[in-house]
DNA sequence: ATTTTTGCAAACCATTTGCAGCTGG
DNA sequence: CCAGCTGCAAATGGTTTGCAAAAAT
């Protein structure tokens, strides 16, 4: 539904009102599936959302608080409502890692990524260069372009300032 | 040392014959570290370089020869092999999807990649835009880039005719 | 009441590693 | 000869799944 990563300009009925909530927005994709939004699901988005970090399942049940009687939501919850949060399309993943990374692909601008490959660090930025560059690539390969990702790999200043002054032969 | 991908544009010594071989460069890589180019790893880069396929550990395993007694190169020995390639800058790893693509880094000139999410297709293309971008943007956030991944996720022309007459609200 | 969801634990799957014996230089 | 390799099999680590109990409509 109209992502802000989705490059797809054609208006095909009302534009969805940006004012809706995410859990809002997710209870429509479920009930559309006829599908529920539970106690932890609620749970789930709602700490999600509540701040613009990029996580990882296991950050994420490690954050997770316990209610009342000490119980927290498990892990096998929190791996399938990550499933449908980005079936949803309000997340997106990252992959940069072995594991996989999640962030805002709802009420956030679209924007890319550089990757320090030294400390992990991850900036993101925005370009708009860039989504044309995106769409005119497309458009010559007869591609229909939903997304994309790029992401600049190498050393941010705190790791250029750390190591930058070794030149660059020590193989070994 | 100095690959396509490289951003590092100082030239600290010769720059490399780009003629010599996989074989060869991969050689000189062990040799620094004191390590061996042995058989299994010279069929690998043998055959790994022979296509330019993208292909990720299985694809390897499965096509790999047997030599003359019917042993093949275990898979122990392929993970190692593939590590010291991507150490060595003759491969570059791809991450798509669950498992880890490789594909050529040496040799090959640099270029990035359209992925159809609906038959995972992989499209390769160059645009030198995109370079010019990624060092602009590198300096404005103060990093040293070495590298970085342009994958646009779309559909392909093949799977746009396939289902592109669809209208776009079937969530269901 | 019926269908979906949860939590647990076991299963999975790609990748990594310990180790005893083999091998290249 | 000796450091570095290989293969095997067992271990890892992230993620998924089967199942019976629990919750939602």
């Amino acid at each position: 539904m109209s992502t802000l990563e989705d490059g797809d300009n054609e208006a095909a009925l009302a534009p969805p009102p940006m004012s809706e909530s995410p859990e809002e927005k997710f209870r429509e994709f479920l009930a559309i599936r006829g599908e529920k939004l539970t106690a932890p699901r609620r749970l789930l988005v709602r700490h999600i959302f509540n701040s613009h970090k990029h996580f990882d399942a296991d950050e994420l049940v490690a954050e997770l608080p316990s209610d009342a009687q000490g119980r927290k939501v498990s892990r096998a919850t929190v791996y399938r409502t990550l499933r449908l949060l980005v079936e949803a399309n309000l997340l997106r993943e990252l992959r940069l890692t072995n594991r996989t990374a999640y962030e805002h692909d709802y009420g956030y601008p679209s924007h890319d990524h550089l990757h320090c490959t030294e400390c992990n660090a991850v900036v993101e930025f925005r370009n708009d260069a860039l989504r044309k560059l995106r769409d005119e690539v497309s458009r010559e390969h007869g591609f229909r372009a939903s997304g994309h990702r790029f992401v600049i790999t190498g050393l941010c200043p705190k790791c250029v300032r750390a190591r930058g002054p070794r030149r660059r032969l020590d193989l070994v």
